[in-house]
DNA sequence: GTAGGACCTGACACCAATGTGAGGGGCAAG
DNA sequence: CTTGCCCCTCACATTGGTGTCAGGTCCTAC
């Protein structure tokens, strides 16, 4: 399979695809002339990344990551443990927006006393 | 008052002042060899647009509110309405990074059954 | 007048994933 | 062999507030 019809197949840009590859995420095997060779393993594997930026995780994150999914169970408490700081990475996002929000909540509330 | 000391008045850095008369926030005269000059009312012009930024807005959304902000009453409700997109703007926020977190959540009740 | 600190402008760096374009090679069908 | 599409690499743009140089100028105290 080549790249574009590895893009077609996951709804991803060929662009993004070759972004992945820089990062390490993929390793594509090339044919004589230098094209992109991928199995069709790769389906799963880039939906897997795709599931990974949809949990708000960053390619840095996914570095750490991707090498510990599939392993052997062994490890699974470490990759665990990884995730869980994730989730808390974004428990923390979500609570400064809140208190953003509050802050112009009180903002709103005190129109009209503004005099700058 | 020059700009070392309206920094060290509001904790600001020199940076951001000149980046805030960059976007138009702030206008000070100058002296005659071009040094920036502010009165003593730039404090508490400062600290408002702090709050702006605290409150989660960017450098667009405050060229738009700025001009509002103390001027007569018949705008109020027009700057109400620009705050309370800004809020909205905040919830949409929240409401993207929680849905992250639940597609991470199910990731991680689903490990262990990954194979690629 | 001189030292040293405060100030000036201009510009690059940061973070991250993707878009986009240039310039060129590969491949299959007619 | 040509046409046309797919692929290659390299590299710059995007977003935004701030840090941080570099190379000069200004001001104040001595």
């Amino acid at each position: 399979m080549r790249i574009g019809e590895l893009a077609s197949a996951t709804g991803v840009s060929v662009r993004s695809l070759r972004y992945y590859e820089n990062q390490g995420f993929l390793s594509p095997e090339r044919s004589v002339s230098g094209q992109r060779i991928y199995g069709p393993e790769s389906v799963q594997r880039v939906e897997l990344i795709q599931r990974l930026f949809d949990a708000g995780l960053c390619s840095k994150a996914m570095t750490d990551i991707l090498p510990f999914i599939a392993d052997p169970r062994p490890r699974a408490a470490a990759l665990e443990a990884r995730l869980l700081k994730e989730r808390e990475r974004l428990s923390n996002d979500i609570a400064k927006i809140e208190r953003s929000r509050e802050s112009l909540d009180q903002l709103i509330s005190e129109m009209g006393r503004f005099s700058t």
